[in-house]
Formats: structure tokens, C-alpha cells, sequence
RNA sequence: GGGGCGUUAGCUCAGGAGGUAGAGCAACGGCCUUUUAAGCCGUGGGUCACAGGUUCGAAUCCUGUACGCCUCACCA
């Protein structure tokens, strides 16, 4: 701590302590408001100079001091209830000494709470003339600067609170990613769905290919793995009768961050019984529409260099995908060529791909289209039927077992969800685990763990069903036009600062 | 994990051919009763991320470390 950093504290310090000589209580345990700031704008916001003077408004709120302007005799200070900004007016011959001798030990940054009644200044500003002041909290550590606020983007993610304070917009995006949550919610209790809490420990981490975080429950002595995906636990509930359900929570898994992602981040999972993927199609795509329209009021919204139009969806296989957005020399791929190793070999050649011989050619395929194609997917696509190796629980097309009822929605760029017919025949699931535990064996650490209890729930009966799982960071990413989920995110996984002053 | 870039006052940033640091805001002391990036006069504030090295001399050059950002790999 650097001196003059002492020093600020000190001198508030000392104008803490004058403020309770005065006979302040430091730290009241409450206060009644008439208003909320936010609720005397929309309230009051429209009224004019002359009918204030008609009709006296007379109002008590509070908020954060963001910005005093003093003339010795009287003031003009600015407070903020998180959200919106008000102004008030303090002068030495309305109110009595002692609020006045209060109102200048105030700081930057302290909260209090004005009385009094509104009036336009002459520039037109709605103001409450304060009669009464109170103070009710003290700001000890100066704010970051005025008009540039807190840009540094470590310290904003450490001290997201800060960040809140003094940087409206980060209060906007957290609103919206509420409003999200709070749309997808509705839209799927329409439509008869009931919310459901499944285990975050799983003694087996399953229901996606991912690296688990390991952990240990002391007295049942076991590792448990925070989980990588609900699904396993979901269809459970299916099996069991619960035939629409869905889970908004995190997952954890334990891979790289980037600026798409973080180690634990929210998907909305959902199931419903007596459907396939192709009727998640439609649903998905009416979900997103109706989620734009409560939460932006519009289909079109730009995302960083793109324009994005909920409007305009694209639905191409896994296959057409890669030939339609090919644009290397020569002919475009042929849908067999992506059977045939050979011929792969000779695409993964002319698109300069790294080509590795062991690898499946449902794997080879999987890999040519992240390469090609995911990138150029900006307005909303859905690409479906996925090789069966990349996808242990979803159920085969019935005209071509190698590959399996499967899609994933693209937006912006991004895989924004996952979905399938779920794999219901316990045979056959029980046939993939073991095709992953070879894998694992084989080196591959994120091949999918055996499930005895699942299989065992799949062999009592699940109805046909269809399931997805949305991100719902990514989203928020792109309702809000966020370049890095960090900004999504209210407290992103940083690495523990080291002392090192 | 690899590569690139960054770290200077509480905040936002200048500076840097090597000669011990500047501005604005914030703070402090004055003046000021309709300002809103209020204004005017004055004052204080820095181990230039940390640790080494080169040098008569390092914020500046070199090496390492920490943290962050971008990117690649892995993934959603």
C-alpha cells in the first residue's frame, strides 16, 4: 500500500469519526424511502418545471454519491441506485447547520439518503431540493475516475463490484442475462415442463467428453467429480416419468479458458419423451425468437464485426456443411468421399490439415468440418446428423448406423447448442460405453466413464426422447455483444492474486 | 502448455537516444448559492509489477518471475 493510498484512508477515516462527533449513527440498520431513484425517473421524469411548482412533489430516496459540485454556500451532488442517476440540491439557508456541516464531511462515494422536494433546474435537471440528509454508509477507498471509470480489465473482473459501481453497461449485461434465464424459463414452463435439481458431485462424470474436476467427500472416503454435463441424471428422470424436464445450473469442466470458455459455466439442459431431434429443431428455433423478442425486441442485433437475423435459419447436415462452405482449388468433396479414408486423406491434403491415419473416418469428418466450416456460421445454423464415434448417447439414424441423430446450433461462430434422439436401446449404450472404455484405454481422457446405473435405468424402459443443452454464457455473449464470456460472467475464474507488495 | 503483447500516482493515461518522473480526475487548503467532465488560485502524493544483471548511473537495455490480455492447442 503506497502512502498516498494511506493517506486517503486517513483522511476519511477522520471524516468518518467527525461525522459520529456530530452525532451520526455510522451504520443504521435501515432506512425508509418514498422512491427508489429509478421509480421517481419514471415517475417524475416527465414533469415539467411549472407543474412542480403546481403540485409539490416531495420525495425520500437514497444511493451512492457519484459526484459532488460545490459552491461553498451550497451544492449540487449526484447519487446512484445501481441503475440510474439522480441529482440533488443542497444549499446552507434551507437546511440547518448541522446538515450542512454533515453534507461537507461527505465523500465521493459515500451513501446517503435525501428528502425534499423536486424541482428543474435551469438547464432543466430534475433535482430534489434536499431538506433532510442522511447518512447512512461510508465509502472508505476513492472510486475510479469519473468519465473514463474502471477499464482495467483484471482489476474489473477481481473487483467486479467496482466495476458495477462505476460502469453502467456491465449492470445492463447482467440484466439481460437475467432477462434470458427468465425467458427460456417461461417459454419451456409453457410448454409443461418442470424444473429439477440433479447432483453437481456425481460419483461417475457423465454425459459429455470432458476432463471432470476431482474432489473427495471425507466421510463416505470417495472421489466425487463436479459434473460436466446433468444429462445421465435427466434421463433418469424421464425413465422415471418426468417427461418434460430441464435443469439451468452449471458444469465444471476441467480445460483450457479462453474467451469462450470458463471452467464452469450454465447450460439450460432439457428433455422431452416422444420426440426426436427434428422436432428440437423447431423448438430451438422458436425458442430463440421468442427469447429475442422479450429480452432485445428485435430478431437483428449486431455481434461484434456481424450482423446476426433470428430470422434467417440455415439447416445443412454435418456433410453439406462441409462441401457447401469448401472453397479450396479443385472440385468440392462428394458425400461418400467422407467413407472412403483415402479420399479423406486427399481432402485433408488440399485443405493443409494436419491428416493422423488412426483416426476413425467419422472422427476425420468431425475434424474437416471444425476446420471449414464452424467459423463462417454467423446467422443461426443447425447442423445435424454427427458421425456415431463423437457421440456415445445419441441414437443411430435408422438408414445409416456410422452416423446418429444429432444437431448443433451455430451462432455467431460459436456452438451455442447440442442436441440428439437419445439413445434408449440399453444394448446398444451399453455397446458405446465400452467402445469409449476402449478409447480411454487407448489414451484418450476424455472418452466417456461406464454407467452400470444408467444402463440399468435404460433397461426398466425411456420412451423415445429428444434432449439439448444450450450455453447459456454464450447466449448472453451474444445478446449483449460480448467478445469474451469474462464479460458475462459476474465472476470469472482468475488465477489467485500473489502478494507481492 | 506454446507464441505475441502489456504492467508508470487511488483511477485514466503520457514519457523513456540510459542522467532518479508528468497531465487530467480523485484528495487536501482557499474563493464561489442553478452546476453537471462546474470554474479559479494553491498544496501534497510514485521502490515506474517483482527479483537479478549490464552500467559511473536503469523506469528506460538484458534475463528471470508474477499477474493479465490476445492467439494456438483442448473443449461448450
Amino acid at each position: 500500500m503506497g502512502s498516498l493510498e494511506e493517506k486517503l484512508l486517513e483522511q476519511r477515516i477522520k471524516k468518518f469519526e467527525e461525522l459520529k462527533e456530530l452525532g451520526v449513527e455510522p451504520y443504521p440498520n435501515k432506512f425508509e424511502y418514498s422512491h427508489t431513484i429509478s421509480q421517481i425517473l419514471e415517475r417524475f421524469g416527465g414533469f415539467s418545471s411549472r407543474e412542480f411548482e403546481e403540485n409539490e412533489k416531495r420525495v425520500k430516496t437514497a444511493g451512492r454519491i457519484m459526484a459532488i459540485r460545490s459552491f461553498g454556500k451550497a451544492s449540487f451532488a449526484t447519487i446512484s441506485d445501481g441503475k440510474h442517476k439522480l441529482q440533488f440540491y443542497i444549499k446552507k439557508n434551507v437546511v440547518d447547520d448541522k446538515t450542512f456541516k454533515i453534507f461537507k464531511l461527505i465523500d465521493i462515494g459515500d451513501i446517503v439518503g435525501v428528502e425534499g422536494r423536486l424541482f428543474r433546474t435551469k438547464t432543466g435537471e430534475l433535482t430534489v431540493l434536499v431538506e433532510k440528509l442522511y447518512f447512512l454508509s461510508k465509502c472508505f477507498l476513492p472510486l475510479p475516475e469519473k468519465w473514463h471509470g474502471l477499464t482495467d480489465i483484471e482489476l474489473r473482473y477481481r473487483q467486479r463490484y467496482l466495476d458495477l459501481i462505476v460502469n453502467p453497461k456491465v449492470r445492463e449485461i447482467f440484466e439481460t442475462r437475467s432477462n434470458i434465464i427468465k425467458s427460456i424459463r417461461n417459454f419451456l414452463e409453457e410448454r409443461d415442463y418442470i424444473e429439477v435439481e440433479t447432483p453437481m458431485m456425481h460419483a461417475i462424470a457423465g454425459g459429455a467428453t470432458a476432463r471432470p474436476f476431482v474432489t473427495h467427500h471425507n466421510t463416505l472416503d470417495i472421489d466425487l467429480y463436479l459434473r460436466i454435463a446433468p444429462e445421465l441424471y435427466l434421463k433418469r428422470l424421464v425413465v422415471g416419468g418426468m417427461e418434460r424436464v430441464y435443469e439451468i445450473n452449471r458444469n465444471f469442466r476441467n480445460e483450457g479458458i479462453s474467451t469462450r470458455h470458463n471452467p464452469e459455466f450454465t447450460m439450460v439442459e432439457f428433455y422431452q419423451a416422444y420426440s426426436d431431434y427434428k422436432d428440437l429443431m423447431d423448438f430451438t428455433e422458436e425458442m430463440f425468437k421468442e427469447v429475442a423478442d422479450v429480452v432485445l425486441g428485435v430478431r437483428k442485433f449486431k455481434f461484434g464485426e456481424y450482423e446476426i437475423d433470428l430470422d434467417k435459419w440455415e439447416r445443412l447436415s454435418l456433410r453439406e456443411a462441409i462441401i457447401k462452405y469448401w472453397d479450396f482449388e479443385g472440385d468440392k468433396p462428394k458425400f461418400e468421399d467422407f467413407k472412403d479414408k483415402e479420399k479423406l486423406k486427399r481432402l485433408f491434403e488440399i485443405s493443409g490439415i494436419e491428416f493422423d491415419e488412426d483416426l476413425s473416418e467419422g472422427k476425420l469428418t468431425g475434424i474437416l468440418f471444425e476446420e471449414v466450416v464452424e467459423k463462417k456460421l454467423i446467422n443461426p445454423t443447425i447442423i445435424y446428423d454427427y458421425p456415431i464415434e463423437l457421440s456415445p448417447l445419441s441414437k443411430k439414424k435408422k438408414d445409416e448406423p456410422d452416423y446418429v441423430e444429432r444437431f448443433e446450433l451455430y451462432i455467431g461462430g460459436m456452438e451455442i447448442a447440442n442436441a440428439y434422439s437419445e439413445l434408449n436401446d440399453p444394448f446398444d449404450q451399453k455397446e458405446r460405453f465400452l467402445q469409449q472404455l476402449k478409447m480411454k484405454e487407448a489414451g484418450d481422457e476424455e472418452a466417456h466413464m461406464m454407467d452400470e446405473d444408467y444402463i440399468n435405468a435404460l433397461m426398466y424402459g425411456m420412451p423415445p426422447t429428444a434432449g439439448e443443452g444450450i450455453g447459456i454464457d454464450r447466449v448472453t455473449m451474444l445478446f449483449t455483444n460480448s467478445q469474451s464470456i469474462r464479460e458475462v460472467i459476474l465472476f470469472p475464474l482468475l488465477r489467485p492474486e500473489k502478494k507481492t507488495k
